[in-house]
DNA sequence: ATGTAATATTTTGTATGCAGAATTCATAGT
DNA sequence: ACTATGAATTCTGCATACAAAATATTACAT
């Protein structure tokens, strides 16, 4: 078995973005160092390097004297966020390699269409949305820009247990991503990109009525 | 006297970037934190918050077991990032506040044609640059995107100190943001937009030759 | 009862210490 | 001379220790 050979401090990332998936941290969004890094069995040191990591992604604030903490969700913010992934995915995409797409365009169609019909957990829904988006960008070689929209992601990632129990999202997105597959196999990028931007501020208009 | 009342890695971090700026690290890309952390007069400990800080950034990379090491230049990364800005900065101006572009065009022309006057040191140019992009965005209120710009603008830091001592691209820098402040007196924002745009795949150009 | 000052406790921010990995250097063998 | 091997050294990654700031608690005065 290969074992972990990778820095603490990214596996507590990782963990920490896992559990804010879950909605761990709902509304107690004061972090204890102490407390936090006993849980985790590591200590202070690491826990540091990876909430200042976080912070620097905008998914926590820290303050002088008072620590960390997770950043507060707003309408305002999640709309913010929402137009960023929406202009980078669709930087990305234009970037991408055109044959890869045609290549990779049954597939994402296929993909969509597994989504509608199966509605699993909300966990589940959203590995398989961002395994969507993943190989949708697949073919984009600009390796600083997925960097840069998997931070963003990531700091999405607070508003993502918002929505769980409700279905219709999810049938909604299912549906964008066909259109997006489709016209990719048309051959129509400028169409694709265009359905991928609704795909995001769409997505927005969605969830925007449970934030607070 | 206000005393610094700043955490110590946030002021390590800008120490760095000036230095990136001044093109301190060069050549030695390598960092040795100790040695580092001696010459700033501070622990390893906030040193390594600052790098890991900057790493996230994607100004530095870190290797498991083998530290921080300034990511090397390439005119692949060079391209990329100034895509990403190109597409950063558009969407700034396009959720722009209307009646702050028409108020901040006078101003911009203005500082714009100062810029092509005065052929200053390398240092006031890109402050004066930074300050001239910072007051065209100062309408967007979107925050994130804003600090997003920010640190993305903090990765091509490396690469300004390449163009040292030539003035042609000061000038025709110079002449696009007069073009695009033209175009916001104008009332013409998608013109404006697109001038931007021009003038990030130009100011690419521009700088590619120099890069190894 | 309420507000405030003084003190105790908690918690963060920074420094130091230590184990193990990576690198360097020296030596031996071909 | 060149490579391989192994010891010595350097450096990172993580843990722990300490000091200062912030917060909670108590005591007291109004």
């Amino acid at each position: 078995m290969a074992i972990e050979r990778r820095p603490l401090r990214e596996q507590i990332r990782s963990e920490l973005l896992l559990r804010l998936d879950r909605g761990d941290f709902a509304g107690k969004t004061d972090i204890n160092e102490a407390a936090l890094a006993a849980e985790l069995g590591v200590s202070r040191t690491p826990l540091r390097e990876a909430l200042i990591r976080l912070a620097g992604e905008g998914v926590l604030e820290s303050k002088q004297g008072r620590g960390f903490r997770f950043a507060p969700v707003s309408r305002k913010e999640f709309r913010q966020l929402c137009a960023i992934v929406a202009a980078l995915e669709a930087l990305a995409l234009e970037s991408s390699d055109p044959e890869y797409l045609e290549r990779a365009a049954p597939e994402l169609l296929r993909l969509a269409q597994d989504f509608s019909d199966n509605i699993a957990e909300r966990q589940d829904i959203e590995r398989h949305d961002d395994e969507w988006h993943d190989l949708l960008l697949g073919g984009c070689h600009n390796e600083r820009l997925l960097d840069l929209i998997t931070g963003v992601k990531a700091g999405m990632r607070r508003y993502s247990h918002l929505v769980a129990g409700d279905s219709t999202p999810l049938e909604r997105a299912a549906e964008e991503h066909c259109r997006i597959a489709e016209r990719l196999i048309a051959g129509d990028r400028e169409g694709a990109i265009a359905a991928l931007r609704d795909n995001w501020v769409n997505g927005m208009e969605r969830m925007m009525s449970r934030i607070p």
